[in-house]
DNA sequence: ATTTGCATTGCAACCGATTGCATTAAATTT
DNA sequence: AAATTTAATGCAATCGGTTGCAATGCAAAT
């Protein structure tokens, strides 16, 4: 282990004194340009690297962002820490990730990890089952920003960056009814979050006015999980009434079932016609190709990062929180386009 | 902003020592139980929570593990990084993440950074074009352990974790060749990288000792992204004497090869088998579905972080370095499975 | 020549937890 | 009862930058 250089060293050599040295380094107005380029030459001669430690201790910052995610290991998810990543990293910031495992347990016990790391700011995209808003009110009280993204959380406190959930599952089902479906599925996640009771208002919006009935069999909550997918393939296929349509609010939940269903027999868009969400890879490689919602997860990322540093510089005030809301766009692919529509 | 809670303000009401409730708050063998008691029920009681800054400035040591990926949204290296969380967060370390997007000048960077930051250790999958090793050496010069897993350099400090990609490259070669390939295409990422380098090296030992002979127009260097899935399926179809077999080193590459593929009329496998790496969920997707190797993403990610921590907390001598292989699976479906097989 | 103003730089007190060493009180031994 | 351990706590220095305020020097203004 050797022993680190320090501005009192640097100081020390240059017999200057250590807070002009630490004014040079970071660019300080009142130090002369040329004590500056001496300094910062000698800095580097010596390896100098700054502590941290010290620094955060002294100026009780970190220039760290919280992520709290659900799951890390999702198409989505990455594309949205991608983007965090490349937008923190272009102004400094560190990221802090961690994930819940769709579990409010472990979310709250995150949190608070976040909390006395001391992060300048805390993102999160709740967990499934998430209740309580306890956990993100120790932030606010201290000052300390935070934004939902995607699944949020609707607070007066709290920004949010996220899509028109019920606009994408209006335009979702209404694709599907001009296609001639008029009984259509809905296949979606717990209803506590709002990108799926979103969804299920949209598709119900679009379902009445276009004349067609709600029906509660036809509105069926799971994991969105894989397995899920086959569970509600089977389900059909005892259904008396089948449905000519599925909208699935998860590409890879869909493409499950969508297998399930072509062995079974269904003829897919003919039989029934499916929808899913997300345009996850897969999406392009099923057959039919699975029609479904792109939404920018990468760009919900950046504009998450980018918003919660505009408030942490002040250039947005702290106590004004927006939602912003990102475009989404359905991708009409084989899956649902029925050839031949007889209205 | 409240004012924060600090040990001095435990102290004073209860009127002992800064020192005695440090001692306390991190159960210190010498401090008398019942005021240890006392003590930490007096610090929740007034929200109190440590400053990690105070704390890693003294001890010089934080507590976070740093983590540069090529990429963060591949299907594989979510996985892995659900595995690092999971498993650092269980030892109470926290992860800083950040990606090199394949380039070797952020890569280098992202080290700068993580560097400065003072992180206890770093993994790392170094970038399609990493030539030097510099930016790690200074981590090592520092005693801080340097581990890669995957995409890992070979060095006589560091510590590596990965999977055995000659004999993964074997495996899959002499499959094709037990279905009857006699002329198989290896499409493949930079050689500089030991995870392509290898499955090569597996690739050509298995064609020379099976008889067949070895073709540089059969081996292919690409990015591969999708494109280049598609650009080898138009090179093939221009070849004067095609392959029976490809081994592509990406499942994504593949699964776009092999739609390409199938849109020119060849029939898979019995034109052209294939088969892919990594097992992403699309390889259960595409029709028929695509023979790959199964690599444990998450386990790696546990497995890397599990082997660093011990170094860190001096189980493991800090100058022996291990290289942990783990152990990957073919997994054989029908894009290779030739129905007759006629020797 | 004296005053005023500006540009630089230094002094010294923080930030909050940790820890070697000293101290005190209580328990044990002789 | 005196001497010696042992247990428990306190003192004060330390980690390395940061920053309000004071001090210095020199040029411009009066």
């Amino acid at each position: 282990m050797e022993k680190e250089v320090t501005i009192y060293d640097i100081a020390k050599i240059l017999e200057i004194s250590p807070a002009t040295v630490s004014r040079a380094l970071n660019d300080h107005p009142a130090i002369n340009s040329k004590t500056k380029v001496l300094i910062s030459a000698k800095a580097m001669e010596m390896g100098y690297r700054s502590n941290t430690f010290a620094s955060n201790l002294r100026r009780r910052s970190t220039n760290t962002l919280g992520v709290i995610v659900p799951r890390l290991n999702s198409h989505f998810m990455s594309a949205v820490l991608a983007g965090m990543e490349q937008e923190a990293n272009e102004s400094g910031y560190n990221l802090l990730i961690s994930q819940s495992l769709e579990s409010a347990k472990k979310e709250i016990s995150n949190a608070k990890t976040m909390f006395n790391s001391r992060v300048d700011g805390l993102m999160a995209s709740v967990a499934y089952d998430t209740e309580t808003f306890e956990h993100f009110e120790n932030f606010i009280k201290k000052g300390v920003p935070v934004l939902f993204f995607d699944r949020i959380i609707d607070h007066p406190k709290c920004s949010g960056v996220a899509i028109d959930n019920v606009l994408a599952g209006y335009e979702v089902t209404s694709h599907l009814i001009s296609q001639g479906c008029r009984r259509i599925m809905h296949v979606t996640g717990n209803l506590k979050r709002n990108v799926y009771s979103g969804r299920l208002k949209g598709f119900q919006n679009a379902v009445l006015e276009h004349g067609l009935k709600l029906d509660d069999d036809l509105v069926v909550v799971t994991d969105l999980s894989q397995e899920a997918g086959k569970f509600v393939a089977q389900r059909i296929s005892e259904m008396e009434f089948q449905p000519d349509g599925i909208f699935i609010s998860n590409d890879l939940c869909a493409v499950t079932c969508m297998k399930a269903l072509k062995e079974k027999g269904y003829l897919i868009p003919d039989d029934i016609a499916v929808v899913g969400f997300n345009n996850d890879p897969v999406s392009q490689v099923i057959e039919p190709n699975l029609t479904t919602v792109y939404y920018p997860g990468q760009q919900m990322g950046e504009v998450a990062v980018r918003s919660l540093i505009n408030h942490l510089k002040g250039t947005q005030p702290i106590d004004v929180s927006e939602t912003i809301i990102l475009r989404s766009e359905l991708i009409i692919r084989g899956s649902s386009t029925k050839m031949a529509v007889s209205y």
